[in-house]
DNA sequence: GAGCCGTAGTGGTCGGACCACCTCCATGGT
DNA sequence: ACCATGGAGGTGGTCCGACCACTACGGCTC
């Protein structure tokens, strides 16, 4: 052991933690290792900004970075003038980032996503099918009927996501439909669908609706799970037949 | 839209886009709105930090945290002493954080980690089987021997990791693989490792994956798919009745 | 031409100052 | 005793200016 000339808690700490990267790079490590092994819990408060910088040796402008970071990743939240919390570290927190992904992701990448999301939905819905209750059922009929009854776009589009969301939401796995939503988050669907509704594939869209509806209705987890694969797989397909040329 | 910077262009936009949030968090929205209506190129570099506050008339620190957070988004990379830069945007750049997310589950969420992990990575083997080639095989049997012929549980499980790995990556979807990479990471396994491996599991793992093998070198999707869910099946099992009491 | 080296420019860190906002409690009225 | 009100303190949000650490590039030497 080495001599401890009683020293000021940072140095120590900082002894402990030799330099891996940035000063702002192990303050995040250094957070993240704190929720990981218990140190913080869900909803927590955190100390200030001024003294978590104190307490790592790091200036406070560090500090805040590290912060920013945890926060767009979900881990954190700062509400301006209380202090800091740790979120509730659930699925729609932590995988909220999902969607920023999908928002950036172009070409090659688009149809892989879509892939993925064929994959996971067919799978929810087919889980929905045998797991969901009548209200649950209610809710989707709610939003089918309304997508039915419009033809404004906007609208359809919100229905359509939402009746997908009720799925997700049924299959009883939080974590599968917090990515699902990241997977279908609003600038993706609607990127994907300006050029997709010109060839009418509303009629299509609602027929194939009505065919995964049937098939939750009937408790029946195949036909859930290949409706909903082709209803996912028809975008998909169009959006590679877009790329090839 | 961007206006052409005449002489009070920022002020001028700043008043156009009224407070929504926080400086930075605007400041984040615009770097990501840039990227998505292509102004900027994956590779390209960005103008200073200086300069990117000065053209938002906001100050370095805000910026500084809006690039940290696109930083730890794996959207931009900053090279000390060089630049900023846009990454090249793909999967394994843009999910990098997903590992995070699987790090600080704990309980419940885990099982729903695991049981995504069931769905993707069996659809991922399944899709492997048909698609891969001698020399990804060849690849795929190195780190099942090397698993097989030794003790250590380090290297068992790294070996472990490699194999799954290049299943995903013979599976063809960059962002698949790029996924379950961060449902597989190092803590995430080592943690569930940790008890698991207590019960023997080694052999049936070893039996597991021997039958994977097979279903590959013989090209059969759906003996593989039964195979690798099965295989995740096996640990996500023992988790759930780890929770029960 | 190859290699060295200094300089300019970049991101990284720091400390301090002030502002905007929330929380809590003492105050005073009912 | 209760409740509304207001102010004070504390918190995150923003800004500034300075300096450090590192990289890139060009001129210099050999």
């Amino acid at each position: 052991m080495e001599e401890t000339p009683s020293a000021e808690a940072e140095a120590e700490s900082a002894a402990n933690a030799p330099q891996k990267g940035t000063v702002t790079q192990r303050a995040i490590e250094r957070i993240k290792a704190m929720i990981a092994d218990g140190g913080l819990e869900p909803g927590q408060r955190l100390p200030t900004e001024r003294d978590l910088a104190a307490r790592l040796g790091i200036s406070r402008s560090s500090m805040r970075e590290a912060i920013r970071a945890l926060t767009v990743l979900g881990v954190l939240e700062a509400r301006h003038g209380s202090g800091i919390y740790v979120t509730q570290l659930e699925a729609g927190d932590l995988l909220e980032t999902f969607g920023v992904v999908a928002d950036l992701s172009r070409g090659p990448r688009l149809v892989e996503l879509l892939e993925v999301r064929r994959i996971l939905e067919s799978t929810a819905t087919a889980l929905a099918a045998a797991r969901i209750t009548d209200d649950q059922l209610a809710e989707v009929e709610k939003h089918l009927t309304a997508m039915n009854a419009t033809d404004d776009p906007e609208e359809i589009l919100a229905h359509d996501l939402a009746f997908h969301r009720e799925i997700a939401a049924a299959a009883g796995n939080e974590t599968m439909a917090a990515m699902l939503e990241g997977l279908s988050s609003r600038t993706f669907r609607a990127r994907v669908w300006r050029g997709y509704q010109e060839e009418g594939a509303f009629a299509r869209t609602r027929r194939e609706h009505a065919a995964i509806h049937r098939a939750l209705v009937a408790h029946d987890p195949e036909a859930a799970r290949a409706a909903a694969a082709a209803h996912v797989g028809e975008v998909e397909e169009w959006l590679r037949s877009q790329l090839r040329p």
